[in-house]
DNA sequence: CGGGGATTGTTATAGACGATTACAATTCCC
DNA sequence: GGGAATTGTAATCGTCTATAACAATCCCCG
């Protein structure tokens, strides 16, 4: 059982902007760059709205699914972030170092350990679940009901 | 003048598979992660449709826009990927290193250089954009042209 | 039921990528 | 003209990954 918080600091990361009088040719057609460029805005956009949590957004997707599927192996937490296992036990460490998630034995697996969001990981996953659905609101603001949802419905046939 | 070419080969990477029976909780209704599922799952199939070419998308873009504009500087291609000079520095020593772009003066300013596509970057490039097009058409096949049309342009409001 | 193969967490190591800082040369602008 | 800003460069560091190997445990099939 490690405990190895490490002082990992998350940085800001500015949204990339537009070069004036700069031809961007075919990137402006394709679906990459643009999806980048998205990206990397609501990145931005997370990270302020995270202010002096010291959040990530694998951070937030970790606490929201721990949440959401008390006792869940580690692999499967490295299986919906993407990464690999030993990752995902840095992650855990890293958690577990700031009294946020627990390892319990699981009922079943004694190779496995089930996750757990401790009292203060609910806590913090309860403010940060706030700020980010009023950032997700306020950064979408400019699009209607309508557009919203056409855009989660293609964004999730595109990953699909 | 530097000449590094260091031997980077771009790894595989896979889509990130949704893990069954597992609930997402408030993912489901947030852009960040799906946003990111479908960055990973275009980045798998450009990595895919450029086998063999040794390329990245900040690779991809960057060849794209120096074409584009030839004679740019690298702070503006820097600019572009929304990376620090000092990495569009190193992105231009490896171009340069693989004989794809070179570094002319620049006619109005001593300090900067001028960057160019060799003939070999331009008949990589051509190959290039033709796969990655239709990578991206393919990608998109399951949408109509207006659904396509609508991402391209919800998605350049959300990094507006 | 027993044993080989798969899975889990862990450790160690390496690599890719980006930021930051400092610097000299050059350009800009008042 | 001369100080402030910009350009490319160099050196260094931090973060996040992957990979490979390992012991403990589980699964399943013969």
């Amino acid at each position: 059982m490690r405990r190895l918080p490490s002082p990992q600091r998350p940085r800001a990361l500015a949204p990339i902007a537009r070069v004036p009088g700069l031809d961007y040719g075919v990137l402006e057609e394709l679906l990459g760059y643009k999806l980048r460029r998205a990206q990397v805005a609501m990145f931005a956009a997370f990270h302020e709205a995270t202010r002096g949590l010291d959040m990530t957004p694998p951070r937030f997707t970790a606490l929201v699914v721990i949440g959401a599927n008390p006792g869940m192996s580690q692999t499967n937490l490295g299986a919906v972030l993407g990464i690999a296992r030993s990752g995902a036990m840095l992650l855990t460490d890293w958690f577990e170092g700031r009294g946020l998630v627990e390892r319990r034995t699981h009922p079943q697996d004694k190779r496995a350990w089930g996750l757990h969001l401790t009292r203060k990981g609910e806590a913090l996953l309860a403010k940060m679940r706030a700020r980010v659905l009023e950032l997700d609101l306020r950064r979408t603001k400019h699009l209607s009901t309508a557009e919203r949802e056409d855009l989660l419905r293609l964004l999730e046939k595109l990953a699909g």
